[in-house]
DNA sequence: CGTAGAGGCTGTAGCGGCTACAGGGTCAAG
DNA sequence: CTTGACCCTGTAGCCGCTACAGCCTCTACG
């Protein structure tokens, strides 16, 4: 194969050109995910066009919150063009269902913490705080009755027991 | 302060009364979460009630998705009964408007995602995949032009430079 | 030609919030 | 007296970076 000597750029510029922090890059390289470059002779990484296209691609993969685990899976297959890409198509649907679940889980929690919320505007003391309350005796939908909100600074981690 | 000698837990126990891992624990009084308890003469770790109150508060709060150092300042603020509790009202409403945060970015996800899952049901080869197209070549909303899925083999992380 | 400043190199530590060992000691039941 | 469950300590690992420290090199300006 004959050397392509055109176009090759330091990791800054690949940084640069990519949207991808140059710590990054050499992160991605230790763990195997981008192909350790030529080196100038002063030891400079050279990255040729075809690293930055394999970059982009893991970029781009990261941006849809795939992990980089399922991101190497990917340009692995995508090595193989004779191969069914059903495998492709079922690590984004099961990110899609993940995403899901977050989203649901998400949901969930915005829900009980606005109930929570409610219960006290910030207009009293902590005293009488409810959501402090609610937080202490979480039985969930439970009517925050007055529990005595200092009973939970007497563990303080401040406090050590040997002092 | 007379010693209320009675009703206390080994960790063990403690983890298994509040539903906190027996290490975490551990972790939540390196960190000064939890405060050190009394040690039996052998070493033991011995915590009283009020050690589980406060663990059931902090894994409440971690449950609703609170930062470590949000429960440390709740737990600050829950000493001072006489403070307002604008704080703590300040601190949750803060945490929401994070979490609605967060669903918009997982639902803007989502959108992309199943719009890139369609356009390729994995009943072709990777050679003509959409989907990777589409990740190799995210200009957003392109017609995932045929791209050489290939093109991105090239610089596979597992065939290093210098071999 | 000298120098300053930007950028490259390496290795390593840190983030959050745990979790999982290894390698020991202790305790209660059989 | 033994077995097995628990406890202790310290440390390393997880993910995906990010940020140093302490060097070396390249480029532009004077």
């Amino acid at each position: 194969m004959k050397a392509t000597s055109q176009s090759r750029v330091t990791r800054g510029a690949l940084a640069a050109s990519t949207g991808v922090g140059a710590e990054t890059i050499r992160y991605y390289e230790q763990i195997g995910l981008l192909a350790a470059p030529e080196r100038s002779s002063r030891g400079y990484r050279l990255y040729t066009p075809a690293h930055e296209q394999r970059l982009l691609f893991i970029r781009h993969a990261r941006e849809l919150g795939l992990s980089l685990d399922a991101v190497r899976e990917l340009l692995t297959l995508a090595n193989d063009r004779l191969r069914s890409c059903a495998r492709v198509d079922r690590l984004v649907r099961e990110h899609i269902h993940d995403i899901d679940h977050k989203i649901a889980g998400l949901q969930g929690l915005r829900r009980e913490l606005s109930r929570i919320a409610e219960l006290c505007k910030g207009g009293s003391k902590i005293g009488e705080c409810r959501i402090l309350a609610a937080l202490a005796d979480h039985t969930r939908d439970a009517p925050a009755k007055a529990i005595r909100c200092e009973d939970l600074g007497c563990a303080d981690g401040s406090e050590r027991h040997e002092a």
